[in-house]
DNA sequence: TCTAACCTTGACGTTCGGGTCAAACTTCGC
DNA sequence: GCGAAGTTTGACCCGAACGTCAAGGTTAGA
């Protein structure tokens, strides 16, 4: 039987998304999406004869993850294209990992993404443990505050019914 | 007894550091000393008859808080600024506690107070969920890495020694 | 009292992450 | 094959968060 493809065929990379299109489902602007491209933070997508550029769903979700860390992160944007180039890796790897090649290059490149995803998660994991630290502190403050202002309201009811015992 | 000052008694915000000494505490320069300061976000310090700014280990804690919160967060300056007066404002109350006053204007303060540290603490936690999740996602991927590299050594060393089944 | 080290303000420069035109070109629907 | 809507590149602009002189004033120690 003969490719006959079907939609739930068509790889996931396959590009039909204008400039306008992506701009609306990512959120993002149309300047900031040739700017990531400028800055390597997008590929090069392929185009239309006129020069339309042709992003594909891939496209879409690289850009969300880009957002992400951003806000997430606060990093420069040359950190985060580190960071995706790196997840970038990974499913580059997971391509390439039928085709029988080479196997301890391939063992090779899978080391080379470990250890760009432990560096990852260990950045992460000081990040969330620094801000679990504020959280607990904020936590007991509010405690603290609440304790205070049960506090203060006792004395307001006590000072406004002054019948029983004036003086505690 | 009079006033006799002691080492420990000395009030932690008593001022005696010029702005050379902060900034290499700190890890910041001089100038951003100067910025912070420009922006609100240090208060002007007491100064020397001839001008020379004089800070206090106060001041030095602030900036670290400053710090750490732009280093976690990765807010802008106009934010970082609420937040540390906002734990200003606990530190306010916390000295004007004793003093007989309104107590129902210290209320309002104390709610006023609970309200910004609630806000925060609803910042942070997002964060910090948010982290979480890629966290446990990272993590995930990192096994299936150490699955797929445990497979590939597998064949490896099959292929090293092929005595025995050839093929699995 | 002199000088090296430190500090002051002021002003201009820089990098990052885009925003905002402008002028020309493409695409698409009719 | 025309016009409206969408897109292209290029160029300039912007606020944030500082960096970097420059020209002078201050302090402390010998």
């Amino acid at each position: 039987m003969a490719q006959k493809r079907q939609a739930s065929d068509v790889p996931v990379d396959e590009p039909y998304l204008q400039i306008g299109e992506v701009a609306e489902r990512t959120g993002v602007t149309q300047r900031t999406l040739r700017f990531y491209e400028e800055r390597g933070l997008l590929k090069p997508p392929t185009r239309m004869e006129g020069g339309f550029r042709l992003y594909s769903e891939a496209d879409i979700q690289r850009v969300e993850r880009i957002r992400r860390l951003q806000q997430l992160l606060g990093f420069p944007l040359a950190e985060i294209k580190e960071m995706v180039d790196a997840e970038e890796v990974k499913l580059q790897l997971r391509a390439e990992y039928r085709p029988e090649a080479a196997l301890s290059q391939k063992r090779t490149q899978l080391l080379k993404a470990i250890e760009v995803t432990d560096r990852q998660f260990a950045l992460i994991r000081q990040k969330v443990d620094a801000l679990a630290d504020m959280q607990s502190k904020l936590e007991e403050r509010l405690t603290t505050f609440h304790g205070w202002l049960d506090q203060i309201d006792e004395q307001l009811t006590a000072e406004r019914k002054p019948k029983a015992k004036a003086k505690v």
